[in-house]
DNA sequence: CTGTTAGCGCTTTCAA
DNA sequence: TTGAAAGCGCTAACAG
């Protein structure tokens, strides 16, 4: 059916060994006759061959894929991650599988999927993309696993984060200098990095010397859905806020379309800000302030870290050349976030009018 | 290194045909005593054994997995597409890998690296994942390939699809009941079915008697920018329309922004229509008023066709049973789209000042 | 019901 | 500079 190594080397007139080397590419040290190299591309060239990987994943037991695992691809941040992943793997040559799984409701977790040698591999995107129970299982399975965006205390996989900590200080540091004092804090429940957030905020409001009622706090699940009842139940509490800090932008659209159908603007009567920076925080109504996370240079640092320990790792393997667990000890540094200051944000006009909400 | 089925055999004092045959599932008609089954799922178990699927695939020329080729995954309507289909795809034991390729500019694109027997299948998101040229190519290599959302006309792929003559029908009709006559037109560039909604909307009007001034139509790139691009210039042309049809919800949510960024509001002096539904547009300001494309009967429908042409063809080959080539001739029906009204269109209060603009 | 034999397409020794 | 032989881990035939 289709056209194999062994095809091309009858068409070439020379042995599969000789069309495995030519078309293996450059990391081969053995030379070829330039005559030779060009009868076997040409040959190639015209059957249209393709090699094919599960023959050549089998016998090099590397299959060229990752497999990466994301908490949920039709949240915009993770999407974003997507194409600059893939970037980094293209320029390496590496392929990948996704798992879109853990939080459907309507399958488990499908890890083992990825798993068999069937990728090198495995990248994991968000808390939620893999448990702290899985994790245990996955590791015995793969060695070379690298998260973006997830819990790094305690956890066995290294992962590439943004700074949360300064990042919660950048928008609370920015809400301070309107003039804020009253502000509550929007957040999605189960997510890790999203309690520290919590955490942090909370300290540095004791710190600077702010109170924090129980009902200037919500926390939600991860949708625009969950920031629009978040931000309701919170404009009906007693606490007259006069801004809102949400943790991730999701969450601030679903709060600002709150605002707007409470017959309330921001950031006259509330201001908003939000955290990542996904791609229509800019094309909110109005445009999001929000405290930006470095997409690009999450992706790329972790792709990175993933690809050099695998091929460390495995050349570590046949020359002894590198330590065996590249990986599992040193965390990677934190990014550094940066505030995007636009129009959902804006000095302190008054205290907000809570009653105004139907 | 890794555990493999001999390593379970010896464990369970079987051959290794043995511990295939068990471990494979039920297609295999052979029996296997229970003391043996039992003996050699324990043994796997207690060795954490996991198939090679690299090895497995090489025997039986499959490879479980399907590529899945998407014009833009940051795009929410395309991400939305991807949980269904996987869903499809894990209730029948595939895998899938993604290829996001075709539009970053920093990149060509690169189905060749779902070639290869590495892939089952083939299912293409969007036109412009795989444009026509490429289509010959990938055709010759691979004979399952199966389009959501990709132009029809004149393709060998088939491709399951929303009735776009219908959907910008609804759009039309919602505003026309509404009183508007003036209605502008914010398009995406270079893609099959926009042209499409383009064609139908012109006619559609000109059937109505409804004139469409050259500057009220505008063709943009497909992002949130680039609706508000296009919303702005339209708004500043001569013609003093009273509602705008947008192609998709991001360019919608864009059109909106530039409503508000320039002092207006939706519906009261401009009503704006998105198509595609995306869960953002919910939550837009005003909630937007949209086209619903069925998401997860799209992917559902596409991916179901394209597996049963696997399973079907690849048996067809050993018994000779179905025909050779059941995907590239018939069609699939085109699905229905549903207009969703919200608060983004209202009825015609009068004219626009198209001079408020900035 | 279970085991033996063979081979998927490729690459890695080793020899010429 | 090229080729012959071997085998990655698995499963489809065919015996027993």
């Amino acid at each position: 059916m289709a056209v194999t190594l062994k095809d091309v080397a009858r068409e070439a007139s020379v042995s599969n060994v000789t069309v495995s080397r030519v078309l293996a590419g450059k990391q081969s040290a053995i030379a070829i006759s330039e005559p030779t190299r060009q009868r076997v591309l040409q040959a190639a060239a015209r059957l249209g061959y393709q090699p094919n990987l599960l023959a050549r994943g089998l016998r090099t037991q590397r299959s060229g894929a990752i497999g990466v695992m994301v908490e949920d691809i039709t949240d915009p941040f993770f999407a974003a991650l997507i194409p600059e992943v893939d970037l980094v793997f293209k320029e390496r040559g590496y392929r990948f599988l996704l798992s879109h799984a853990a939080l459907d409701p309507r399958t488990g977790p499908t890890y083992d999927r990825l798993l068999g040698a069937s990728v090198d591999g495995l990248l994991v995107l968000g808390d939620r993309a893999l448990n702290r129970e899985a994790e245990e299982g996955v590791l015995a399975h793969q060695r070379f696993v690298v998260g973006i965006a997830r819990a790094r205390h305690g956890s066995a996989i290294p992962s590439v984060n943004v700074d949360d900590d300064a990042g919660v200080r950048l928008a609370l540091d920015h809400l301070r200098a309107l003039g804020h004092h009253r502000i509550g804090f929007v957040g999605n429940r189960a997510v890790w990095d999203m309690e520290r957030r919590l955490d942090v905020f909370l300290s540095l409001m004791a710190q600077a010397g702010l109170d924090v009622p129980a009902d200037a706090v919500a926390l939600t699940p991860h949708t625009a859905e969950g920031g629009y009842a978040a931000a309701r139940r919170l404009l009906e509490g007693q606490s007259a806020l006069t801004a809102l800090l949400c943790t991730t932008d999701l969450l601030a659209l679903g709060a600002l379309c709150a605002l707007n159908q409470g017959g309330l603007q921001a950031p006259r009567d509330l201001s908003v800000v939000g955290f990542d920076d996904i791609p229509l925080a800019a094309y909110a109504t109005p445009p999001l302030t929000t405290v930006r996370q470095p997409v690009a240079a999450l992706a790329r640092t972790a792709a990175t870290l993933l690809l050099d320990a695998i091929e460390g790792g495995a050349s570590g393997h046949a020359n002894g050349a590198t330590p065996a667990e590249p990986l599992s000890q040193n965390m990677p540094p934190l990014l550094a976030p940066e505030l995007v200051a636009r129009a959902s944000s804006g000095p302190r006009r008054g205290e907000m009018a809570s009653r105004v909400m139907g």
